[in-house]
DNA sequence: CGCCTGTTTGTACAGTTGTATAGCATCTAG
DNA sequence: CTAGATGCTATACAACTGTACAAACAGGCG
């Protein structure tokens, strides 16, 4: 048996081949989606041949959702990063959205896949959003018991506020930002217009 | 030569076989992805071979700027039903937003079809954004000679505003409810909360 | 009638896909 | 040292992909 490295982070260099290969195939899924990406591509993107992929992975469904079991670890570890103790109670929320948001736009390979996982809906799976959701869930339950977090909406509430605004504008800013660009030549400042996205409960 | 249609409704149950072809990648390509979709698959929706797809289309490739082109027209035929002289000059652009927010929601496949478009962004061919966004700008700047559109923003500006305000909500709604679906249970009464989606310039 | 133009089918082909399996190299436990 | 497990490669295979092409079929017109 090898080993466990004690927590892999998702970003390194020098790296076992799983997980080079779990790597090159969330950086393929999120740029050209998964089904349009085929298990040779991501051998080659790894350094490594088909064989390695499948005797690691076994199937490609299984290799997707190993990249979305990383995902979904990213979101965990970046949350309990910022614990309940370490800020003024009533922050303890922004905090955390803040180290979320600064991970995101380290990772732009996650915010592709999950705009594609989110998009896509197809059902059948064992959904990533379902498993993003009760990550909040669980975490808008701990702030409860704690005491930090207001009991005046429901959680479903809560989480949808959540995960709308962090990932709302992450979503939407790449057309923003291809219609700008499209009429750059329109006016000399330019200035990118932001986005504002919200629910009304 | 077939005599064509005068205008073809996007929609119709009996149409001719390349209308049909069309309409079958349509909702194919929208529910799975063009890439993810085969010819063999929009043959057997639309009741016919691969043969004739091939023959009408050439190419998968042509095939899908066919259903883009079809797209554009349906926004565009969308716009011209509501021409400048039918109501208050200041509210023509609300009766064309509310026109075009009709015939997404009648046409489901258009809004998915938009969605992946969006998402994908894959470079290199030409861009169903931005003819959308050159028809949104043409729209604009024909209100602006009829004295009916503010000249205080920038034309991109404008689009980006119309464009995003029309299609956030459309792609983003999903997350919602699925969110919104998910905790369902935690309590009984469930309205569905509302997005809103804007842009600061 | 035959001819012509356009629609439709059927089949074929090379390339790619996911998956399976056999083999080689490396390491560690006994 | 041997035995076995593990990381990895190479090759094979059936299914499916986009594309090509020939033949059958239809209707309009001389």
């Amino acid at each position: 048996m090898t080993r466990r490295q004690p927590s892999a982070a998702l970003r390194a260099d020098d790296l076992t081949a799983k997980a080079r290969i779990r790597n090159a195939a969330l950086d393929l899924f999120a740029a050209h989606g998964a089904e349009a990406t085929s298990l040779r591509a991501v051998a080659a993107a790894a350094g490594v041949t088909v064989g390695l992929v499948v005797h690691h992975y076994g199937t490609k469904e299984a290799l997707r959702e190993a990249v979305e079991l990383a995902i979904v670890e990213q979101f965990a570890q970046t949350i309990a990063s910022v614990p309940l103790g370490t800020c003024p109670p009533g922050q303890v929320t922004a905090a955390r959205d803040r180290a979320v948001a600064a991970m995101l736009s380290a990772n732009q390979a996650i915010v592709d896949y999950l705009r594609r996982a989110i998009l896509d809906g197809s059902a059948g799976r064992v959904d990533l959003v379902s498993r993003l959701s009760q990550l909040s869930a669980q975490q808008v339950h701990d702030l409860r018991e704690a005491g930090v977090a207001s009991t005046k909406h429901t959680v479903g509430e809560q989480v949808v506020t959540i995960m709308v605004r962090q990932l709302g504008r992450l979503f939407l800013q790449p057309l923003v930002d291809r219609i700008t660009d499209e009429f750059a030549d329109d006016t000399g400042a330019s200035m990118r217009p932001q986005l504002v996205v919200d629910v009304n409960h």
